[in-house]
DNA sequence: CAATTTGGTTAAGAACTCGTAATCCCTGCG
DNA sequence: CGCAGGGATTACGAGTTCTTAACCAAATTG
C-alpha cells in the first residue's frame, strides 16, 4: 500500500498551518502541496517573520526549516516553549546525523524530519502530530441527518442521492459540519474558509451560501442550512 | 514504487518484516534471531514510526509491542485496518489478561503473544500467519468498477475488454487504483509516479491523465476518471 | 539505421470558479 | 403602511484551471 495512507490522511480539516522557510521555491513547493491537500498555509521566509507570525497568530501547526536566517528553527520551538505555547512543530533538517537537541523535539511531542524527503511523509507526520493523542485518529467523513460528507473523496451525498460541489462550497460546507448545530458567525467563516481577517465589504459569504443552499437543500423537504439574524448561520437537522 | 515494490513483494522469497518495538535491547535481540531465521527485518522504535513504516512499505507481517511511545499496538493495527490493509500483525504483550487477548484481537490484530516467550514461540506464530493463506496475501490486482487491472501480468481489462497502457499510463492508473475513491493530489502523483519532488512547471500530469481518459474512458459510458477541480483526481465509479 | 513507440513540452481554447455588483425580498418597527 | 437594514438571488466577467492536439526528442525495435 505504501503511500496510501498518506493520501488518506491529507486530505481531512481545514488546519491553518504555519511554513518557515527561507528556501523560495523549497516554500511555494510545499505550500502548494499542502494547499492541495486542504491546509490553510502562510508562509515566513525567516525565523524573525516567522515566530513573530506563530505568537500573532494561532495555528494548529508549525512546520520550521532548521536553518533560518536571523533565527534558527529550533530556537524557534524554545521560545515559542517559553511563551507557553503548545502548538506542535515539525522541524525540517537538512541534517544527515541525528543531532541531540532535535532527538529532544520527539519527546515534546514534536517531530522532525529530514530533507530530502517525499511529500507524502511530510503529509502523514503533520497528520501524525495533529491527531489528538493516541487512538483517535482525525475524521474522515461528518454526518449531519442523512448528509453525507466524505472528506477523502470530497464527495458529498444527501439521502443516498450525490450532490456536486465546487472547493469553495465544499469548503463552506466541510467548516460548518464541523460545528454542526453550532451558530457560525460571518467572521468566523471568512477567517475560516477565505482566510481573510478583515471585512471584504462585500456579500462573498452571501453568495456562496446562497449557492451552498441550492445544491444541498433545494431539492428536498427538509433545509439544514439555517440563517440566524444577525448572528450567521447553523447546519442542523432542526430549523 | 508501483511495480517495483510489486516486484519486491511478490517475486521474493525473503520475507519483509517490521519490528515495532520500543525497548531497544528486545529489540535488538528479536531482529538479530529473525534475520537468522531467514527474514528480513526493519526495526522502528515508537509507535508513531512504526505506523508510518507499515504504511510507507508493503510488509508481509507486522510486529508490534503493545505499549509503545506516542501510538500503541493496538492503535497501530486499528489504524491500518482503517487504512484498508490486510497485513498480518501480531501483537506482543506484557499484560498477560484474558480481557486483553480479547481486546487485541478485536482490535484486528491477528495474532497476540505474551512477554516473556520463548522465541520459538515467536516464529511458530509468525509461520502460522505467514501460511494462513491467500487471502492475507498482497494485492496482485486491482478492481475499480468494470475495470480490473492484473500487476503481475501488467494487463488491464476493462467490461472484458483489453486495454492497452504505456508503461506511464499503467504506473499513472496503478497509482490513482490504490487509493480508489479518495482524491489524489497533482503533488502525490508526482512524486508517486514521476519521482519529482519538485514542480516541472508544466503540465505533465494533465497531458497524461488525458491519455489515461482516452485508453480507459473513451469507449464507455460511464467514465471512472473524474477531475476535482484545484486539488487533483480521482478513480472512482460515481461521478 | 530507419521506423516505431513512448514520454515530455507547448499552446490554444474550452470549461469552470468565484467575487462583484445590481436587484429583489423579507422582517420588524416606527 | 412604508421604510430601513439585513439577507437572498441572479447575472456577468475576469481569471484560473483543465483538456486536447500537435510537436519533438529520446528510447526501442526490426
Amino acid at each position: 500500500m505504501s503511500t496510501d495512507s498518506l493520501a488518506k490522511c491529507s486530505l481531512n480539516s481545514r488546519m491553518h498551518l504555519l511554513l518557515i522557510e527561507d528556501d523560495a521555491e523549497a516554500a511555494k513547493y510545499l505550500a502548494k502541496g499542502l494547499r492541495e491537500s486542504g491546509y490553510t498555509v502562510d508562509v515566513a521566509a525567516n525565523g524573525r517573520d516567522g515566530l513573530f507570525q506563530a505568537t500573532e497568530q494561532q495555528y494548529e501547526l508549525i512546520i520550521a526549516d532548521r536553518q533560518l536566517p536571523h533565527i534558527d528553527g529550533l530556537t524557534i520551538v524554545q521560545m515559542l516553549r517559553r511563551q507557553g505555547s503548545k502548538v506542535p512543530v515539525l522541524i525540517l533538517s537538512a541534517l544527515g546525523s541525528v543531532d541531540d537537541r532535535i532527538e529532544g523535539l520527539r519527546a515534546g511531542g514534536d517531530d522532525y524530519l529530514t530533507k530530502p524527503f517525499a511529500f507524502g511523509e511530510l503529509t502523514a507526520r503533520i497528520e501524525a502530530l495533529l491527531r489528538r493523542g493516541p487512538g483517535v485518529a482525525a475524521a474522515t467523513r461528518l454526518k449531519v441527518a442523512d448528509l453525507e460528507i466524505d472528506l477523502l473523496g470530497r464527495m458529498v451525498t444527501r439521502a443516498g442521492r450525490r450532490i456536486e460541489l465546487t472547493t469553495k462550497e465544499f469548503q463552506l460546507l466541510e467548516f460548518l459540519a464541523r460545528r454542526q448545530g453550532q451558530v457560525v458567525t460571518r467572521t468566523l467563516l471568512l477567517e475560516g474558509v477565505w482566510d481573510l481577517h478583515f471585512d471584504p465589504q462585500t456579500n462573498v459569504i452571501d453568495v456562496h451560501m446562497s449557492r451552498l443552499r441550492t445544491s444541498i437543500d433545494r431539492d428536498f423537504p427538509k433545509p439544514l442550512i439555517h440563517t440566524v439574524r444577525g448572528a450567521g448561520y447553523v447546519l442542523r437537522d432542526e430549523p
